[in-house]
DNA sequence: TTGAAATAGTACGTCAGAGGTCCTATATAA
DNA sequence: TTATATAGGACCTCTGACGTACTATTTCAA
């Protein structure tokens, strides 16, 4: 349905809420998981993936938590989205090359697939355009033409 | 993620199929299924539901088949898509009204949500991106930049 | 030095939806 | 009247989203 998972919103959500402490503050998995009403445990395994992926950093212990380490306008929609839910891919048979750069085009799974560029395209459209969606522009919501316009 | 399904796959193949046949022709299941390798009963539903929903029309009996309804150019990639996976919606609080027209950004299911109307603007950007985009768009595919530039 | 509070790592459980199959009824051409 | 279509369902299976749980480790503070 061309969704983005629940991991996804409440990764942006921690993001978010990390952006915007003053410098040097934490915030612990439990704060946040109770300001916004998001399952601790779960959002404690997103804190850890987005820890591992030096999205944020983790300091343990007592009076611990996390803060960010990227500049919100370095960290964008679809970097974020496939550290938690992998890959991003519009249709099955379309495949990043490890590079991160462009797909080729073809699909590898259906011979005479009649839609397989025009598919490629549209992922790539829409990928182009998540990329270049920041943190940054998440975080100003009342701005509402931020976005690629 | 953030993927189409399959069955949306299938049916953009077939409603190409369909398109590219000759006036007053027709094309069955069978034929589509085995051409494109498709399992041909759920091909079946697919056309089922795309006959239900006016794209294209059916005719029964010995030599019977599909021929298209819509003009390519009329048939956009949602349409298309909500037919056979349900309503289009980035993220679960995304609740497009019933007249199909704006939503209003709130967000339902929580609270203090930051990131709401962002979702809700991204959401709609993809969406119109996608409306734009037709059957016939996807018919030829060379000319790669036909598309919403 | 001990306990509380935090993260790290990992494994597991559940359930909806994607993907696919099958059966019966009906229409139509040969 | 038979073969070949679609119509309309019901049904099945398996994966991944979503969430839980447990143990280990780190750190602060009483």
């Amino acid at each position: 349905m061309l969704a983005m998972t629940k991991k996804t919103g409440y990764g942006l959500i921690a993001m978010t809420h990390l952006a915007r402490l003053p410098q040097g503050h934490l915030a612990s998995a439990r704060e946040i998981s109770e300001h916004y009403e998001i399952p601790l445990a779960l959002l404690m395994n997103i804190l850890k993936e987005l820890a591992s992926a030096g999205y944020v950093k983790s300091v343990r212990g007592s009076h611990g938590g996390y803060h960010i380490l990227k500049p919100p306008n370095e960290v964008n929609f679809v970097g974020l989205m496939e550290v938690l839910e992998g890959p991003m891919k519009l249709a099955e048979c379309v495949m990043e090359d490890v590079s991160g750069g462009l797909d080729n085009g073809k699909c590898e799974l259906m011979e005479k697939c009649p839609i397989s560029d025009p598919i490629h395209r549209v992922h790539r459209r829409i990928r182009d355009f998540l990329i270049e969606l920041t943190l940054a522009d998440v975080m100003d919501s009342p701005p509402a033409d931020a976005v690629a316009r």
